[in-house]
DNA sequence: CTTCTAAAGAATGAATGCAAAATTACGTGA
DNA sequence: TCACGTAATTTTGCATTCATTCTTTAGAAG
């Protein structure tokens, strides 16, 4: 019998949260790191992640094995687990390439996003523009990470989705919001970028808005990176 | 994934040539999947592929945990292992996914493409336009696929890279060849096309190019999927 | 003959055990 | 005191084993 799309798709969703021991490990390891509770390049023996966890080596290895190729943590031959670091250079390309899906996520949003979306869309705007008066960075940066997320999820690509989160989840480790924060120009600057990207979101000019998104990444990875 | 999906290049290429069994068996598996050996959709029992390679189980687990993860195949809770089935939507999501990334490709590369490579995209272009009136549809492809891997290539960002050839991965066990290859006027269209993104490339028209390769994808997409 | 049930068989998920490699600890010599 | 070499400990990699779940099939009832 062939299964059915839907149902696979369903299925591979309850094994990687529920249901095996691996996959719930898998989440909660991926937000272990992502959150920042091992330190960058140190050794993470197995032993302790097992403890940790109450749980025996083998699901953890699996684990540990998924998450090296999601690129969160280095996996070098005999000598263990260890927090991946990110030099400029991968910073740099981790950007562009979030640049790149952020500009399709554009794209694609242009051409079936609808005007109640959009709505939605100005609405967190303002609000973050409000934060923005205020000099709220918290609540600005909030504001920001949503709306991005919404023109991915207006995309309605769940490949573009799952891959752009995954390298989401490797740049939050990052504590860029510092440095943007100190830099007021920047800050309007980017309020700006944010006014075209909805004008060319109203007017569904993919391709424009598409140029703008990716600007609007490197120009943050500048911010992030005044060295570079 | 970094070799792919943006996992450590230094750890996986240690693993892969310092002989862990793990890291060497990932690659056969992905290249047995990706060749096409396995059956979509039908159950892939580890104890066969165990003999196959003359492994035990638990290296086994982890390269499928692994190329789960890459969306190769489906891992069903208690229910094992399969070749992943791509539907329609699927494939589109992957071809707009490539296009997004080729997108970005092409934009990376005009600010930096020396004119040497330039010359060396034109030579593979002129073999390609020698195959087209030949008729050769197989050195065609290959023609296409290279020029497309060289953009990329030139666009010197390794997660880009990866990020590509594991998608690539997942598309190239779709035969769409075939398709493509009985629509003559395709064929013309697509060469008319990749005349464009040379013309782009060469003046570095950076967002043109963009524009250029997205499309390019998606027509190839309408070319291999008519019915959608 | 079909269909439902249940038990036997097979496959997966996880834990443990063992060998090899690496890291650490220690002792010797300068 | 420091450098270096060697042994002990730790850690990783893989195989094996046990427990649980799924699949298949034999059998009985309708």
């Amino acid at each position: 019998m062939n299964a059915d799309e839907g149902r696979s798709r369903e299925a591979v969703e309850a094994a990687r949260s529920s249901g095996t021991l691996h996959g719930e490990l898998l989440a909660a390891l991926r937000d272990f790191i992502v959150e920042g509770h091992l330190e960058d390049g140190v050794r993470i023996p197995e032993r302790a992640l097992c403890e940790r966890f109450s749980i025996s080596r083998t699901p953890l290895r699996e684990a540990l094995k998924v998450l090296a190729a999601e690129g969160l943590i280095e996996l070098l031959p005999n000598r263990g687990a260890r927090v991946r670091e990110l030099s400029a250079a991968d910073l740099r390309e981790l950007f562009d390439v979030m640049g790149g899906l952020e500009s399709l996520a554009g794209r694609l949003a242009c051409e079936r996003i609808t005007d109640a979306e959009i709505a939605e869309i100005e609405r967190v705007h303002h609000e973050m523009y409000h934060f923005y008066l205020r000099r709220d960075v918290h609540g600005y940066f909030r504001c920001n990470q949503a709306i991005h997320q919404m023109i991915v999820a207006a995309a309605g690509n769940t490949l573009l989705a799952s891959t752009y989160a995954g390298l989401a989840g490797r740049i939050r480790r990052v504590r860029y919001a510092a440095n943007l924060a100190k830099d007021r120009d920047r800050l309007s600057e980017a309020m700006r970028e944010h006014e075209a990207i909805l004008d060319a979101l109203r007017r569904r000019a993919g391709s424009e808005l598409s140029d703008i998104l990716f600007l609007h990444l490197r120009n943050k990875l500048k911010a992030a990176q005044p060295a570079a």
